[in-house]
DNA sequence: CTGAAAGCGCTTACAG
DNA sequence: CTGAAAGCGCTTACAG
């Protein structure tokens, strides 16, 4: 089995210098034309391809991206949040479009993870996604920005850190769900999702959820406020406990999807129709909203928008340029399981 | 901004050669325990990682892998079939677990792709996972073994080439699933899916589906398959022609679940309810197939086991040594859309 | 057990 | 427009 053919095999047989193979290569204006296209038909017949290794160690940069996707450690190990998955999706794409690489890694939020993807020069900066307790996550945050990592986040707005994000208007999201649940004649929302600064997207959602209800001169009720983590199960179990907690309720807001969908589970096995006798929304719409039965309604957020700007973001902060945190608009998408 | 410390400055802090901190970083038993511990010590101070570009520019080797996925270029963009998402859920914890970083990589089956990761050192080796057409693919493996690629690959086995795969038994999974509707007394079904060369998952799942009939004394239809593509559009158009062809039918199996989910929605639009009227089966196990109205009946593919299969071979074909084909068994997961 | 040295395959400043 | 040379940061054979 024969080496791979460097630069050098190149010069060789094209009669020029090493030089002059790797300008070449990369159509460096200081070439000339002619010397140009013979040594480019000479790497194409040797199948030669640039040794990545050799270039990033010399140029220091390594035209690839992380991608660290964290996960909840209480939720079961083989499966991830399809919202996640939709936004990996994008997110290799975006990159393969700008000429970059993707590295990706999943790891439980509460390991000892230190980001070395940068510091180790595999990758020019990290894309961070991910669920699990922010209060834990927020650490990492500062241990990274206190290495100078280039990096870029998926999720709600960071107040008091020099951090990019980019995420979905969470609040005006859940205001708009809840007003729709208001408009279909639903007085008495509950709220499965945790609501507290452990969560900030969903937090935010809460407190839209909250505005909405108090600018239609209705008052919110602690008790029909259930925490949950972004699993099927917690959503099962969260309205399981509302259930049997003997408060009236007439409507679900589900902080996600997953949520949604473990809490239509439990009030079908009591029995409940939907949304006749209690309408379910979500949050996300993922896939499988429209084949939930009734079809879920949700407050869609736009993976593929918000891959191409957690690019767009990272790529302007590695080649030193300003970028911005950003906020996108939410659109809900009404099917069947808030009535009309 | 200080640049990032190198094993120059460990040496110098430790007052060592730098051979020696290579060496102790590395748990090299020629160095002195005293020394190690010191060594190691200063270069966690000094938040040192191992370049990763110079290492693997040295040693030759990456401790990568590439995962490429390729799509059909006929189907949305947007969307990546959730099977194949899963199988990636499960590569990627299967390769951290063995130390190595993931690269992953989408791209049509009609790109030029030379897999120029191996090429360019960029990885050890590739697994190769998609859908599209069998005979276009082939001539990239082709391409692959003549460049002496380390590879493996998700799918049928590939009788002429020296290929190592790791798939599901289709056939026996197709055999399984029809025999499954015919013990529900179905005796007219219908296979959605290609049913040629060009796919040879789908046509061992439906040689196995034919089987199935023989062997129960029934008659295979060939106007009864119809050709589909693996997405939810197809199968909702080849239901949709399979009811205008005005042939009898009481169940579809069809060769995917999101082709099911196609079909499933096509027959509810003729007001034909499932599985009273029709039955409908799918294959794979996709999360939303729990979730369709009625839920599906399906062949269940293991994707955690499969993504294990993948890596352990790759890393086995990578060290020099030697892998199998392997398939494994499917297991019937009965829901309701197939009766009782 | 330790150090000096070579070299992996590139890119690019320098000299012409 | 081209070439000779340095050097990116490691790992490891060689010498002691």
């Amino acid at each position: 089995m024969k080496s791979k053919p460097t630069s050098f095999d190149i010069a060789y047989q094209a009669g020029v210098s090493q030089s002059t193979v790797s300008r070449a290569l990369r159509n460096s204006p200081l070439v000339n034309e002619e010397t140009r296209l013979k040594v480019q038909a000479i790497a194409k017949k040797l199948n030669y391809k640039v040794d990545k290794n050799a270039s990033s160690l010399r140029t220091q940069q390594s035209a690839t991206i992380a991608l660290l996707l964290f996960e909840d450690p209480t939720s079961d190990d083989s499966l991830i949040n399809p919202f996640f998955l939709s936004m990996l999706g994008s997110i290799t794409k975006a990159s393969a479009s700008k000429g970059y690489d993707l590295l990706i890694s999943f790891q439980q939020m509460n390991s000892d993870w230190h980001a070395d993807f940068e510091d180790s020069n595999k990758a020019d900066g990290i894309i961070l996604l991910g669920y699990g307790d922010y209060h834990d996550y927020e650490e990492k945050l500062e241990h990274l920005i206190e290495q100078k990592t280039h990096f870029v986040r998926w999720g709600a707005e960071v107040k008091d850190l020099p951090v990019v994000s980019v995420g979905c208007d969470n609040f005006h999201g859940g205001y708009q769900v809840t007003e729709h649940l208001i408009a279909n004649g639903r007085k008495n929302i509950a709220f499965i999702g945790c609501a507290t600064s452990h969560s900030p997207e969903f937090l935010d959602r809460y407190l839209g959820h909250c505005k909405a209800i108090e600018n239609h001169q209705l008052i919110v009720n602690k008790n029909l406020q259930i925490e949950a983590i972004s699993t099927e199960a917690a959503g099962y179990n969260a309205a399981k406990k509302l259930l049997a907690n003997d408060v009236k309720f007439d409507a679900i807001f589900a902080a996600c999807d997953l949520i949604a969908i473990g809490a239509m589970r439990a009030l079908q096995e009591a029995n409940l129709t939907i949304p006749n006798d209690i309408a379910v929304a979500g949050f996300d719409d993922i896939q499988i909203a429209s084949f939930t039965n009734p079809p879920l309604t949700t407050a869609k957020q736009n993976t593929k928008l918000a891959g191409e700007l957690l690019v767009e973001k990272l790529l302007a902060l590695i080649h030193g340029e300003q970028a911005q945190t950003q906020l996108m608009p939410t659109s809900l998408v009404i099917r069947k399981s808030c009535g009309s």
